[in-house]
DNA sequence: CCCTTCACG
DNA sequence: ACGTACGTGAAGGGG
């Protein structure tokens, strides 16, 4: 059998090799790396090239040695370590550790003392030392059992042979070599006149230095022999500076070198902390991510009996983590935990119809019951359609961590928690692929997963603990606790009533346009002299740039564009296009309305019920998916009538739809405190109108309409962070026009400018803009070397405060109009959010209370430096709408 | 799954 | 040398 071996690796000199073999590295916030993912690399391909049975690394203390003390000049000339490397010895440090490899180190000596050392100590226990260094001074301690191994140099290994055949001297002779030769990476001179060849031949005839000096005189040539007696003393000296001293005061036992398994959780947190994704893939690959928290015992409430002691603790009201495992649209169990260790999980669907289930859903929905949970308000949808009241959300780490990272979209539990308290929790296999019939039997739910789904629960008060501590440092828990938290019962509410639709008139419009897109498809065919896939850009292109030879106006990532601006440039030069402009308005209504939302209709209820995203923004606003009822068609008036269709879910009911005027421009006013526009707001007409009256020197009166969208375009230009190339972009004006007119609105309007000048200035300073409420939006972005990056993150730091403060404002509006409808015991409610406005429906007896109240609450929503202006219309449906007289 | 296009504020 | 306002979601094509 062979022998087992060590590997004894000079940690040193393998950070800079890595350092200076890897090209520069970094992570996402501007930290090197690439000397640690170079380690990372060189030491996996050593382990799996040599298979060692035990493992070191030495390094250097970086203080000075006995070296220093007995030469000055010695390695004196080295630069020192460059700064980004020594900032990752502390990574690299981490590393070995997480891999579970004993690293030496100790002041006054180098890391290849340390070497030799524990080399000695293990080759007396009959095991087989492999030294891993480039450095030339290892050499003299090659002997029986203890080679010498240069990863970087032809892989070549150096036994006692080797060395000889090398160098012509053997290992205990290296030291006189070197002395004599010197060696250039220590600063040691060597003598004058004698190299590499005629230091082997002195040693060979003389055998050593000592006996060199000693028989000096049979020298014959007479320069060497005063070479040599001139810097005999400096000879020396080299000779004991290159000598490594192998009985460094250590202790060190063979089995603390054995190899062990590394830590591959905390190696795993490690490169993912440092963004090594193609390392991170491969380790977990190899070894799934760990289970923990696997502590918490869960336990199976399947009957009245087992479902008592639940029942009592609900009734204490002790806050209560709650977590829920879906299948469809009903949640397949249900867990709940008090600690860590009091875990209960529910299947929920299996017995929804017992009473004992229906007592535990509803004690645990009552606005009594606080509850902590991931995205409660899943759970609450589902509580409002089955009938139970639903409320008392305690918290919810889901909007926690998204106000302290608003940049990522609806993180999963698991990895929030990952993020936040570097626990890897268990993966629990979704509900939906247990059997349909019976959650209740051991195989469909063993206790493994019961046991998962417990340590998911109790993970909750951790999470939310460590989020709320980081909510309070950041100012947001106000914004938390008074906004985003109890909105979720408003959305819940929303969601959960639906809005009704009008199926007949939807499917009227549907025949309708598909007789005119038969038509359109007809004559677009003949136009272009062959049929083709009028759906596909590409092939349009080669319709339009090939087959008809029109000119490319201009081009996407991946070909000629062909999108409206560019069809509608076209038009003028052949019909097809703006048949197809034609062709397209009504595909697009067809298929992402007409024929989308019927489809969506819960039959159950015949309404529309839309998801809305608290978390899927990064400026806070809100979302909608499935559908999405915050992009129903309004600019043209085709699209415009399949509003037509959303009605009030009672007969004779009215819908009241409230919008906030011009809520950006007024935002931006209030924020920049521009007395200017302030003034031009107070005195409440028309704004585009009035700045443009002021930027164009003329009475308002003699404003034309062309004045006035210049002006128009300019002030949303300016909330989007506009550039001059943008403006004359959408105002088809030239490049010099489009800087005048926001040279003219910053002269006119100065605050504006520092508004938007200190919003940048605040991203490059803490890294994040804040809204009126303190919402933040992070843009790592802002300090980007590329200049096109840079200019886009300056752009989200000027818009981020304007679009944030608006969704703050109409998100509190909601809250207030909501607890007003509910405290006054109305029938009316809200349906839908759309940005900048709310839609009601309710009896028309109710109609001008609710109008009031939308325009009482959005109007107040909170103090502003300009009046707020909502306009309220109401009617028969969503199209038909008239407006409301100011009362 | 990414891209393009287009619906909204 | 290149594309240019901010924020979304959905559909369809194509690799």
């Amino acid at each position: 059998m062979a022998s087992a071996k060590a590997f004894l690796i000079d940690g040193t000199a393998f950070c800079y090799r890595a350092f200076y073999a890897i090209r520069a590295l970094s992570t996402s916030d501007g930290k090197p790396t690439n000397a640690v993912y170079g380690f990372v690399t060189m030491l996996t391909a050593l382990r799996a090239a040599h298979r060692p049975d035990y493992l070191a690394v030495a390094m250097d203390a970086g203080k000075p040695t006995f070296r220093h003390e007995r030469y000055e000049a010695y390695k004196q000339h080295r630069k020192p370590m460059p700064d980004p490397l020594i900032g990752q010895l502390p990574l690299i440090r981490e590393l070995l550790d997480t891999l579970r490899i004993p690293v030496f180190q100790m002041e006054g000596y180098e890391g290849e003392d340390l070497l030799a050392t524990i080399a000695r100590r293990v080759a007396t226990e009959g095991v087989d030392v492999v030294l891993v260094t480039g450095d030339k001074d290892a050499l003299q301690l090659v002997g029986p059992g203890l080679t010498v191994y240069n990863p970087h140099k032809d892989n070549a290994v150096f036994d006692a042979q080797a060395v000889e055949a090398r160098y012509g001297v053997p290992p205990n002779r290296m030291v006189d070599l070197l002395a004599l030769m010197g060696d250039a990476t220590d600063n040691i001179p060597g003598v004058p006149g004698i190299g590499e060849k005629t230091a082997v031949g002195l040693l060979k005839r003389f055998g050593s230095l000592e006996g060199l000096y000693q028989r000096l005189p049979e020298l014959p040539s007479r320069s060497q022999r005063q070479s040599l007696e001139a810097s005999r003393s400096q000879v020396e000296l080299a000779r004991d500076l290159a000598r490594i001293d192998a009985d460094v005061p250590l202790t060190v036992r063979l089995e603390d070198l054995a190899v062990q398994e590394p830590d591959w959780e905390r190696l795993r947190q490690l490169f993912k902390r440092l963004e090594f994704k193609r390392l991170l893939s491969e380790l977990e690959a190899e070894h799934p991510p760990a289970i923990s928290a696997s502590t918490c015992a869960g336990r199976l409430v399947t009957d009245a009996a087992s479902a008592a002691p639940v029942l009592a603790r609900l009734k204490e009201r002790a806050p209560v983590a709650v977590r829920d495992w879906w299948r469809d649209d009903a949640p397949a169990a249900v867990s709940l935990a008090w600690s860590a260790q009091d875990a209960w999980v529910i299947p929920v669907t299996a017995r929804c119809a017992e009473p004992w289930c229906s007592e535990l859903m509803r004690e645990l929905a009552s606005a009594e019951q606080p509850k902590l949970g991931h995205d409660l308000k899943r759970l609450l949808r589902w509580w409002r359609r089955r009938g139970d009241a639903g409320g008392g959300i305690a918290g919810d780490t889901m909007i926690a961590a998204y106000l302290l990272n608003s940049a990522q979209a609806a993180p999963t539990f698991p990895d929030t928690v990952e993020a936040w308290l570097q626990v890897r929790l268990a993966p629990v296999t979704p509900p939906a692929a247990l059997a349909e019939d019976d959650l209740l039997s051991e195989q469909a739910l063993p206790p493994s997963e019961v046991n998962s789904m417990a340590a998911h629960t109790g993970m909750v008060f951790a999470l939310h603990e460590a989020l709320e501590r980081e909510l309070e440092r950041a100012q947001m828990r106000p914004l938390y606790r008074d906004l985003e938290l109890p909105l979720i019962g408003v959305l819940a509410d929303m969601e959960a009533h639906g809005i009704a639709v009008d199926r007949e008139w939807l499917a009227a419009m549907r025949g309708r346009m598909q007789t005119t897109i038969g038509e359109l498809t007809r004559e677009l065919y003949r136009l272009a002299g062959c049929e083709f896939n009028l759906n596909s850009p590409k092939q349009l292109a080669e319709v339009l740039f090939e087959r008809l030879k029109l000119p490319v106006i201009k081009r996407t990532k991946t070909g000629p564009s062909t999108d409206a601006e560019v069809l509608q440039r076209l038009a003028t030069s052949h019909p097809l296009p703006q048949r197809l402009l034609e062709y397209r308005e009504l595909s697009k209504l067809v298929s992402t309305y007409l024929d989308a939302l019927p489809a969506l209709i819960d039959p159950a209820t015949g309404r529309l019920h839309t998801t809305f995203h608290q978390t899927g923004t990064a400026t806070g606003r809100l979302s909608s998916s499935d559908p999405n009822l915050q992009n129903i068609p309004s600019k043209t008036e085709l699209g415009r009538q399949i509003r037509k269709a959303f009605i009030p879910s009672e007969p004779a009911w009215v819908l009241t739809a409230a919008d906030y005027s011009q809520i950006e421009l007024r935002i931006l006013a209030h924020l920049s405190h521009d007395e200017t526009l302030i003034a031009a707001f107070q005195h409440d007409e028309d704004i585009h109108r009035a700045i443009a009256a002021l930027i164009y020197h003329v009475p308002e009166a003699e404003v034309t309409p062309q004045m006035r969208y210049a002006m128009k375009a300019v002030n949303y230009g300016i909330i989007y962070g506009m550039s001059a190339h943008g403006l004359a972009n959408e105002l088809e004006c030239s490049h010099e026009e489009a800087a005048e007119f926001i040279a003219a609105y910053f002269q006119r309007y100065p605050a504006v400018r520092a508004f938007l000048d200190a919003q940048i200035e605040q991203a490059k300073r803490a890294g994040y803009v804040c809204t009126a409420l303190g919402r933040r939006r992070y843009i790592r972005e802002i300090a980007s070397p590329d200049p096109a990056v840079r200019q886009f993150a300056e752009r989200m730091a000027v818009n981020a405060p304007i679009q944030g403060t608006a969704a703050d404002l109409v998100k509190r509006a909601m809250l207030r109009l909501s607890g007003e409808l509910q405290r006054r015991g109305l029938r009316s409610r809200l349906l839908l959010q759309v940005h900048d406005e709310l839609v009601c429906e309710g009896p028309p007896d109710e109609a001008d209370v609710v109008a009031a109240l939308l325009r009482d609450t959005m109007e107040q929503a909170l103090p502003m430096a300009v009046p707020i202006r909502v306009t309220l219309k109401r009617g028969p449906n969503w199209l038909e709408l008239s407006d409301v007289a100011h009362s």
